[in-house]
DNA sequence: AACGTCACG
DNA sequence: ACGTACGTGACGTTG
C-alpha cells in the first residue's frame, strides 16, 4: 500500500494562529514580520511526514468565494474577519510548501475540502493506495471510506477516524455526515439545517432511515411536530445538504505522481526559516537528514573532501594562497580551547590539532595570502601563542557582513547561502554544558570544509563586493579595522578590582537596607526584583492608581511609568534607588569583576559584523554601555585605570550625527551655527521660536535639544511628546516649525524615503549598504520603522564610516611613529587610550588632526579632548 | 528561552 | 483605527 497525505492546509494555519494568538501576543520575527501560524504549520507538517513516512503528500487552501455563496449567500456568515496577522503568513506557508517539496492546490472558488475530496476520490478509485487526511475539521470525516481516514486534530495529539470509529461516535457511516448537517444544520458554517432539530433528533432519525431522502420518504411515520419541522424546512435541508457535501471533481490534475513526496530543498527551506528566525527548526532540520533530498545528498557526498591529518611537521609546506580555519571550543577565544586550523587550497587539504601548530609556531610561515572566517579569532590566537602570521587581506566573515548576508557568527550559515552543507557549530561541538570536542575525524573533517568553502568562495564574494562598490570599504577600512581591534582587545584595560569590591560592598548594604523600607511601606515581603510581583503589590495592593490607560494584563512597572509617581508615593521612590543601586552591583560591579582576567585586565570582544548600522558591538562585557549619566553610577569609571607611566585619554566627536544630519540635509543655519561654533541647541530654539539665541530660555532649549534628537531617529510626534511630557499637539507643532525654519531638512528627509523605497536600500558615505526589507512590508507600522531606519541608518552608519577611519589611520600613525600608547576602547563616537606621560602631546595632536579631518563634510567635525588618571576623570 | 528592565551612544 | 524615535548587551525573573 502506498500512502497518500491530504492536508488541510487552511486548517492547520488557523489553528496555529488561534493556538498561541489568543494571548495578544502573536509572535513575530525580528523585522515584525507574524510568525506563529507558520511555526505551529511547520511542525506539524514535520511531523506528519515523520509519524506517516508519506510517498505522496500535497496540501490544499480555499481560494476565492467558493461556489456555496452563490448556492447560499449567507454561508460562513458570521464568522470574524481573518486577522490581517494571519493573513500575511498565508503566502509564506505556501512558499514553505514548495520549499518543502509538497506540492499545494489552490483552486479559485474552492475550499481546501474540495481539493482534498478530489484527490480521496482519486485515492479510493486506485488499487494499492490508501489516503489519510489531516486536519482538525469534522467536515471531512464524510470523506471517510475503507481507503480513506482521518487524522482528526485535538488540542493535544489527534484521532485516527476511519469507518470503524466513525459508525462507533456516530453510529451512522461516515457519508451519513452530510444527512447529518443538512438535518442539524451547522453554526460554524451558517448552514441552517432544520430549525427545531440538534445532533440527537438527527442521529437517531438517520439511525433510523438512513438518509435524508429516505427521511423525508417516510415523514408519515414521524409525530407530528418532528413531521411539521421537517416539512416547514424541506428546501433549507436540502439547500444545508447540497452546501454540506464536499465537492471531488474539482478540476485539477490528479495525477498522483504529480504530488509525489521527494523531499525538502534545504536551501531555500533554509532561506525562508532564516528570514522567520526558526533557529530552532534550522538545527532540527539539518539533524533529520531524512528530509532531505536524494539528489542533495549525492551532490553533498561529491563535495566530500579527503582530509589529511597533520601528525608530523616535515613534509608539510603550503603552496599558493590558501582558506584556513580556526575553531575554538565555546564563543570566548580569549580564554577558551583551540581546537585546530584546518588549511585548503588546490594542493593542501589538511587539518592541524592546536598542539601542533603551537608546538611548531613556525609552521605557516611563508609569503602566500591566507583567507580566514573571522581572522580577527586568528590574528588574537596566533599572538597568544607566537605563532606566525600569514598576511591576510581577505575574511569571509566581514565580506558576508558587508553584503548583507546574515551571518550570525556561524560560519555554516554563510557557507550555506553559496551551497556549501557545513554542519551547524552546535551540532558538531555542543552547547552548554555539552559543549565538547569530537574525534579528531570529525574535527578535522569540518575544520577542512569550512576552509575549503574560504577558499573556494574567495572570488565570489570580492566580486560582489566590486559589483556593490564596497571594495574600498572592504580593502581599506574594514580589513585593516580587524587588526587595530585585535590589538585593541589584546592590549585590554586595567580595573580595580578591590575598589569595585568595595564599591559593591556599600551598594549592598544600602540596597539590604532599602529592601526592608520597601517592605515596609509594601506591608509585606516580596522580590522587589519581580516586575510582576512588584505591579501586583503597587497597583494592587497598595491601590496606586496605574498612571496609564491600561491596555494589557500586566502592569509595567518601567522607569518610564514609575517616574510619573515620584514625589507622589515613597516607595516608589525607594523602588526606584533600588533598581538603580542592583543594577549598578549585578551588572556593573559583580559583572565587570567576573571578566577580569588573571592579568588584571579585562578584555573586551568586539563584534565588528553584528550591527545592522555598520557599529561596533562589544561583549564579555560590554564595555560601551559603562555608566556616565548618573553621579551614582559614573563612579563605576573609577575603577578603569591606566598603565603605569601614563594617563587615560579620552577623545570624543562632539554632536557627529547632527553635524552629519545637517551636512545631507545641507541645513544652512545650523551649518552655520557649527562653524561659528554655537551652542547648536540654542540655536535650534532660536530658529523654531524665532527669538534672539540670548533670549533662549532653558525650556525652549531642551525642547530644541529634544527634537534635534529625534530628527535623527525619524521622529514621530507621538515619539517627541513622550520624550517631552507633552501633548501630542504641540509635540506635532514643534516637529513643523522645525521642518519650516529647516526646509533642507524637509526635503532631505523626502528624498532619503523616496530614494530607499525606490531601491529597498540605504547607503552611507563609504557606500555600506543597508537592505531595508521593513520598507516593503504590507503592514503601515513595519513599513514606517522602515522609513525610520531609511533615516537614521545612513546616520549613524556614516559616522561609523568616519570613527572606523580614524581609528585605522591612529593606529597606523603609532606603529610608524613607534609609540607606546594604546587605543583601548571605541564606544561609537569616542575613543579611550592609555597614553604614556612622555607621549601625551604627540598623542593628543595625532587623535586630535585624524579624527577632525579623516573625512570632509560641510560642516567642521569637533573632537573634546580629557585627559585623567582613570575613566572618570578623563570624561 | 523569552520578557522586562535599564545601562550606553 | 492603530501605535509610535535609531542602534546595542547584560542581568534577574519566569515559564
Amino acid at each position: 500500500m502506498k500512502k497518500v497525505i491530504l492536508v488541510d492546509g487552511n486548517n492547520l494555519l488557523f489553528r496555529s494562529y488561534y493556538a498561541t494568538a489568543y494571548t495578544g501576543n502573536v509572535m513575530k520575527n525580528s523585522k515584525g514580520f507574524p510568525t506563529n501560524a507558520i511555526y505551529g504549520f511547520i511542525n506539524m507538517i514535520n511531523k506528519i511526514i515523520t509519524e506517516e513516512k508519506p510517498e505522496y503528500i500535497m496540501i490544499a487552501f480555499d481560494k476565492g468565494k467558493t461556489f456555496r455563496h452563490d448556492k447560499y449567500k449567507a454561508y460562513k456568515d458570521g464568522r470574524s474577519e481573518t486577522p490581517d496577522e494571519l493573513k500575511m503568513q498565508f503566502p509564506v506557508a505556501k512558499q514553505i510548501c514548495e520549499a518543502m517539496g509538497i506540492h499545494y492546490f489552490e483552486i479559485d472558488n474552492y475550499e481546501a475540502d474540495d481539493i482534498i475530496g478530489t484527490f480521496s476520490k482519486v485515492v479510493d478509485n486506485t488499487e494499492g493506495y490508501d489516503a489519510t487526511i489531516v486536519s482538525s475539521d469534522k467536515d471531512l470525516l464524510q470523506l471517510i471510506t475503507d481507503k480513506v481516514d482521518v487524522k482528526l486534530l485535538k488540542q493535544t495529539g489527534f484521532i485516527r477516524m476511519n469507518r470503524e470509529v466513525f459508525k462507533e461516535t456516530y453510529g451512522v457511516e461516515p457519508i451519513g455526515m452530510i444527512d447529518l448537517k443538512a438535518l442539524m444544520g451547522d453554526s460554524s458554517d451558517n448552514i441552517p439545517g432544520v430549525k427545531g432539530i440538534g445532533e440527537k433528533t438527527a442521529i437517531s432519525l438517520l439511525t433510523k432511515y438512513g438518509t435524508l431522502d429516505n427521511l423525508y420518504n417516510h415523514l408519515d411515520e414521524l409525530t407530528p411536530k418532528t413531521k411539521e419541522k421537517l416539512e416547514n424546512d424541506k428546501e433549507n435541508a436540502y439547500m444545508s445538504y447540497d452546501i454540506a457535501t464536499i465537492y471531488k471533481d474539482v478540476p485539477i490534475n490528479t495525477d498522483l505522481e504529480n504530488i509525489h513526496y521527494n523531499g525538502v530543498n534545504a536551501l531555500e527551506y533554509m532561506n525562508i526559516l532564516e528570514d522567520l528566525e526558526f533557529y530552532s527548526l534550522i538545527k532540527k532540520m539539518n539533524l533529520d537528514k531524512d528530509l532531505i533530498s536524494k539528489e542533495e545528498k549525492e551532490e553533498e557526498k561529491k563535495k566530500e573532501i579527503k582530509v589529511e591529518i597533520l601528525e608530523s611537521v616535515n613534509n608539510f609546506k603550503i603552496d599558493g594562497d590558501f582558506g584556513l580555519h580556526l575553531e575554538i571550543l565555546g564563543e570566548n577565544y580569549h580564554k577558551d580551547e583551540v581546537i585546530g586550523v584546518g588549511i585548503y587550497n588546490d594542493k593542501l587539504s589538511v587539518f592541524i590539532p592546536f598542539d601542533l601548530l603551537r608546538d611548531n609556531p613556525n609552521l605557516l610561515e611563508t609569503d602566500f595570502n591566507m583567507y580566514t572566517y573571522d581572522l580577527k579569532k586568528v590574528l588574537y590566537i596566533f599572538r597568544k601563542y607566537n605563532i606566525s602570521i600569514p598576511k591576510c587581506s581577505y575574511d569571509a566573515m566581514i565580506a558576508g557582513y558587508l553584503l548583507n548576508y546574515n551571518v550570525k557568527d556561524d560560519i555554516s550559515y554563510l557557507a550555506r547561502t553559496k551551497g556549501y552543507m557545513i554542519d551547524f557549530y552546535e551540532e558538531t561541538y555542543g552547547k552548554g554544558t555539552k559543549l565538547h570536542i569530537p574525534e579528531m575525524e570529525v574535527t578535522s573533517k569540518d575544520l577542512v570544509e569550512k576552509a575549503n568553502f574560504i577558499y573556494e568562495t574567495y572570488d565570489k564574494f570580492l566580486n560582489e563586493l566590486k559589483e556593490e562598490n564596497e571594495l574600498m570599504l572592504f580593502h581599506n577600512i574594514e580589513m585593516p579595522l580587524v587588526e587595530v581591534l585585535t590589538d585593541m582587545e589584546f592590549t585590554g584595560i586595567n580595573v580595580d578590582k578591590s575598589y569595585l569590591e568595595d564599591f559593591g560592598k556599600k551598594l549592598e548594604e544600602k540596597i539590604t537596607k532599602l529592601e526592608q523600607e520597601i517592605y515596609k511601606l509594601a506591608n509585606q515581603e516580596f522580590n522587589v526584583s519581580s516586575p510582576k510581583q512588584l505591579g501586583v503589590v503597587l497597583f494592587e495592593d497598595l491601590k496606586i492608581p496605574y498612571p496609564k490607560k491600561i491596555k494589557d494584563n500586566n502592569y509595567s512597572t518601567s522607569k518610564e511609568i514609575l517616574d510619573k509617581l515620584t514625589g507622589e508615593y515613597e516607595i516608589v521612590d525607594k523602588i526606584l534607588e533600588y533598581r538603580m543601586l542592583t543594577k549598578l552591583n549585578s551588572n556593573y560591579v559583580g559583572g565587570l569583576i567576573n571578566e577580569i582576567m588573571d592579568d588584571n585586565k579585562i578584555h573586551t570582544i568586539f563584534t565588528q559584523t553584528l550591527t545592522r548600522t555598520g557599529r561596533l558591538s562589544s561583549i564579555s562585557p560590554n564595555l560601551q554601555n559603562i555608566p556616565i549619566r548618573t553621579e551614582e553610577g559614573k563612579l563605576i569609571r573609577k575603577a578603569f585605570l591606566p598603565e603605569a607611566d601614563s594617563v587615560l585619554l579620552s577623545s570624543d566627536y562632539s554632536q557627529i550625527e547632527l553635524r552629519m544630519f545637517a551636512s545631507f540635509a545641507n541645513a544652512e543655519n545650523l551649518i552655520q551655527a557649527f562653524k561659528d561654533g554655537k551652542d547648536i541647541h540654542a540655536q535650534t530654539a532660536s530658529d523654531i521660536f524665532d527669538v534672539p539665541i540670548d533670549q533662549v530660555d532653558k525650556n525652549m532649549r531642551r525642547n530644541a535639544k529634544a527634537v534635534n534628537f529625534g530628527i535623527l531617529y525619524g521622529i514621530s510626534g507621538f515619539g517627541l511628546a513622550e520624550d517631552l511630557g507633552i501633548d501630542f499637539k504641540s509635540a506635532n507643532k514643534f516637529i513643523e516649525s522645525y521642518l519650516d525654519t529647516y526646509p533642507g531638512i524637509r526635503k532631505y528627509r523626502e528624498d532619503v524615503i523616496r530614494d530607499a523605497e525606490a531601491k529597498g536600500y540605504v547607503k552611507t558615505i563609504m557606500n555600506r549598504k543597508r537592505v531595508i526589507d521593513e520598507l516593503n512590508n504590507k503592514n503601515y507600522m513595519i513599513r514606517e520603522q522602515g522609513r525610520r531606519i531609511a533615516l537614521n541608518t545612513p546616520i549613524q552608519g556614516s559616522s561609523a564610516d568616519i570613527l572606523k577611519k580614524a581609528m585605522v589611520e591612529i593606529f597606523n600613525e603609532f606603529k610608524t611613529k613607534n609609540l607606546k600608547s594604546k587605543m583601548l576602547i571605541q564606544v561609537h563616537d569616542e575613543l579611550v587610550f592609555n597614553v604614556l606621560n612622555s607621549e601625551l602631546d604627540t598623542v593628543k595632536e595625532i587623535v586630535k588632526r585624524i579624527m577632525e579631518n579623516t573625512y570632509t563634510l560641510n560642516v567642521p567635525l569637533v573632537v573634546d579632548i580629557e585627559v585623567g588618571a582613570d575613566w572618570y576623570e578623563a570624561k
